[in-house]
DNA sequence: TTGACACATGTCATCGTTGACATGCGCCGT
DNA sequence: ACGGCGCATGTCAACGATGACATGTGTCAA
């Protein structure tokens, strides 16, 4: 700036004030500045700007456990679409899904003093260490997941329910022994949840809850494992609800290889190719771009200045999309 | 920090010798200063330090064309997976492959003063510009295509080999006429490659080449318009080629729709359920996250003050994998 | 003519941190 | 006993920008 300042003959305030629009500057100086800047292709320093005028750093960190995933790609993509307009700009970081890597994102994060926090929580850990953030008035939401330990805004989808009403549906395609794929059962809030709605849809209908049909996997080749497991049970289920995208493509997988298209299946989360499969998949559609956009508008919210002591929930409803596969009559 | 030393009843250097474990200090105050940081839960100011010390900040901006698209996420993730262990934070943000857009992340990255910038060049632009700043020692690397008007790193897939050998591979199987559907042919590289490496194939194996042949389409449904397309001419094709992930779901929907399983196809960039596809899908299989590792590495080995002005080109190789349905034998 | 006022620009201090250099003190060798 | 050295800490300025306030000049009404 000061370059820009001396090969124009003025002070760097004035360019300042060129700058931002800021206080009364002659027309023939401004336009003399704005031609300096061009020539020395001077870009202001943000980092000098932010100190200066004490605001936060105009970014938004999120943190989600894979990018690979398209998931919460998507996720991602929908947080990027509200916050960019606003001028703010995003920096991500992978968790892995460790509460450690998570916890050295956020320090990282709270170190460049963004201006809001976004979290998809890892199963381990522990947010009770950012309520003094929090209270500080800082903008934290949790996706996907709520926090640990802590009352905060989060953004989920209708885990519960839309396991329900998957599982509810094979029901009432007359399935009565139905087998239930998920992650690893440990912590993870999601899988939890759509567990909790397997067996409330059971309960609904009256069916006695199985534990030999629940099986668990983290990743698509642990659930296909999990799926022969349970088709080689001495009574086998005749229809299968997996949890989420990995345990569907498990499934998926694991039916094919077995050439059993006899079994119905629904999963939890919409796949790319649904449709072409055969027979074509049956699902309870989740609506990742919408957890994103509507955990930054929430963000932004609070940005605002809608402080709100109370956290806020907001659920993103899942859909029921049938195409076959869920639809088919119990082989016995 | 003045709080802390404050508290402790010394100077803000003090602290900073401290926590930068930078000069002498007695033991004692080194205890008193940590303590008094754990109280007051303090973080230093990252913008303030960067801009004292004058560095760059530790971050490396990363423009790709979407966020949700698998493929750049993966890219991504790899950028990720290197940068960060060296302490570096990751900003992204998506361009929606327009010029526009792509320019004005730049415009913002800079302006963050990161110490490294990597794009995946939109279509449309020319990046000219850049000059500058690549002249100015900041490591630029373009990834999955080449920058437009200038001389830069890049790393980019074996677009044309691959093709060419996905092609070839239908040719092995007794294909003469073999159609490509690829994105809009305008501008972009990878489209072009793509479409050499085709030409390439049917070239070497004498094949005439039948413009009639050639389809395009962006996204998904008009891939699938374009196969349907393809496969309504007088003399129709007995194989394709899908020359990207888009293109590929597209011909795999449009083939199950219509019931085609006699039409051999190979496309370009693995799907995740390929192989349970019916036919399986053969591929010419990328490397999303090498490419982005690599990238990464180039832009590190580039800050380690490997400046060198010329342009450095990596090719990540691709790899034919075949499942079925690049077997398949012309049906007439 | 004078003073009030708008305008164009400048001066200075400051944000939080750290380099460069200064200070004060105790200890050691000669 | 004294110079010199090393340690622990302090002082000051500076990074690049802008807020608060000051200065200087021209215009216009009284």
């Amino acid at each position: 700036m000061a370059d820009v300042a001396r090969e124009v003959g003025v002070t760097a305030k004035t360019v300042s004030r060129v700058l931002n629009d800021d206080g009364p500057v002659a027309v023939e100086t401004r336009e003399r500045v704005m031609e300096a800047v061009r020539k020395l292709g001077y870009q202001p320093n943000l980092m000098a700007r932010n100190m200066r005028v004490g605001a936060r750093d105009a970014a938004i960190g999120l943190v989600i456990p894979e990018m690979g995933n398209p998931f919460f790609g998507t996720v991602a993509g929908g947080v990027e679409s509200v916050v960019r307009p606003r001028g703010l700009t995003l920096i991500v970081g992978s968790s892995s899904e460790t509460a450690e890597l998570e916890r050295s994102l956020v320090a990282t994060f709270l170190a460049r003093r963004v201006s809001g926090l976004m979290i998809v929580p890892s199963a381990a850990g522990d947010h009770r260490y950012l309520r003094t953030e929090r209270a500080a008035g800082l903008p934290i939401v949790f996706l996907d997941r709520p926090a640990v330990g802590m009352a905060a805004d989060h953004v989920v989808s209708g885990n519960r329910e839309g396991a329900r009403e998957g599982v509810a549906h094979l029901v009432a395609h007359g399935h009565r022994r139905i087998g239930f794929v998920g992650d690893l059962p440990a912590v993870l809030y999601t899988r939890r949840e759509r567990f909790q709605g397997y067996r409330d849809a059971l309960a609904a209908a009256g069916l006695p809850f199985d534990r030999a049909l629940v099986e668990s996997g983290h990743d698509q080749e642990a659930a296909s494992a999990a799926v022969v497991r349970l088709l080689a049970l001495p009574d086998p289920p005749t229809a299968l609800f997996a949890a989420n995208n990995f345990a569907s493509m498990g499934a998926v997988v694991a039916l094919a290889r077995a050439r059993r298209r006899d079994v119905a299946l629904v999963g939890f989360d919409d796949l790319p190719l649904a449709e072409v499969l055969e027979p074509p998949l049956t699902v309870v559609a989740q609506d990742p771009a919408a957890i994103g956009t509507a955990a930054a508008e929430l963000v932004l919210s609070r940005l605002d200045g809608r402080p709100s002591r109370a956290a806020h929930r907001e659920q993103i409803p899942t859909r029921l999309i049938a195409r076959g596969s869920g639809e088919l009559p119990p082989s016995r």
